[in-house]
DNA sequence: GCAAATTAATGATTTATTCAAG
DNA sequence: CTTGAATAAATCATTAATTTGC
């Protein structure tokens, strides 16, 4: 029960915000750059890895479209209910329509091919083109001989396209590692200067057959 | 298409061999250093990444529940419309309960806890013990200070409970990356001493009910 | 007020599904 | 058509809210 033995992460108010900021922001399925830096950012709030914030997006995906679907739904059963009683137009095909709002690949395209433009926030200034080779983003391929012992806390994503690896970003322990250590709000409001481009979150029906037409025409 | 730009893993005979023997041994879902040596093995017959390995296993897993539950559904299915044509047991019920023995958590409880029992196979001789410092394999708290140009690729699996993290095995480029290089046979046949738990992968339809049951009354 | 008991949220894992190379 | 790779959905498990009886 000590906040060392922990077993889970629990997000601090501040890292909790500015994850949710993002997820506004447009993004949804970080690849490894982001991750990496939104993990550093976040670490200086409170102990955090990137694992953590690779699941939290993953989580919060989920749940907003699961909590979208139950919504829509909802919404149309009653439409259904009310109006036309026959002649129904497969709800079930209509929300699925809806929901491809969440996809990562079908929103924010921005996001998909500018690594860190989307991550703009980095509190040490935006110099983030001076260490590019702290990433190591572009294979996995090198050989590393021998030095297995100081390998970092990696991690495997089965996500952005490759798997992506990076150090653990919470490298400095936290003076206060317990939950809801009230930091100074900080530069957290000069984060956002992106170019949202399709989000709307709380989505009203219309305008999301385009999205998947698109879609359905690829395959097959 | 040049093997070197080849999008994704063409597995070698041998390496398949290996691998599905393993997985007749009982191995289902291999954690961190289970997979660390896996890989270190069979790249040994040809390029290979952990993460092939990974995934080989959750495919192959994922692949042959599958077939079997097919089979299941024809043979059952088959079996009603011959014998009793009412009073129906619930076959999908049923089936579920067979399909447990896929389970990883479920299956070969002796891999569960013994981390390098199953992979008993180093060729190097088995002084497995002798570098255990190697796999870093108790904690993911440590602080990597600096050095991050050093980072291996690594791997973040989802999988053994805590986040794997592991040096590509396949440092050694092999000679020929291409498919089909038949090797001598080598050492392959003294791979598997392990004391196969449960495996009978073909399952006969009885004795699945214990496991579940046993799952069952866990929780709630 | 305050714990024990329940319930709701949500972090972490596993399984199912889908995509796409060959 | 097979199967490696990637993603989404379902599930498990732990922590936080909340309720309840005292």
């Amino acid at each position: 029960m000590s906040p060392a033995t922990s077993s889970r992460w629990c997000p601090t108010p501040e890292q909790l915000m500015i994850l949710e900021e993002l997820y506004r922001s447009g993004i949804r399925t970080p690849n490894a750059s982001q991750i990496q830096h939104i993990t550093t950012h976040l670490s200086f709030y409170g102990r955090i890895e990137g694992k953590n914030v690779f699941y939290w997006f993953q989580n919060h995906k989920a749940r907003e479209r699961q909590k979208l679907r139950r919504k829509l739904g909802k919404q149309l059963q009653q439409q259904h209910q009310l109006y036309h009683h026959h002649h129904q137009p497969n709800h079930s095909q209509l929300k699925h329509h809806l929901l491809h709002y969440f996809d990562s690949r079908a929103s924010s395209p921005l996001q998909q091919f500018s690594c860190f433009s989307p991550v703009r926030f980095l509190p040490q200034g935006g110099q983030s083109e001076n260490a590019p080779q702290q990433m190591m983003n572009h294979t996995w391929k090198v050989n590393i001989p021998e030095s297995r012992a100081e390998i970092g806390k990696s991690l495997m994503g089965m996500y952005g396209r490759d798997w992506i690896m990076m150090m653990d970003a919470a490298a400095a322990p936290p003076p206060s590692p317990s939950c809801c250590a009230s930091r100074p709000p900080l530069k957290t409001l000069q984060l956002f200067p992106i170019t949202a481009t399709n989000l709307k979150e709380e989505c009203n029906s219309d305008s999301s057959n385009k999205h998947l037409s698109c879609n359905t025409t690829i395959n097959n």
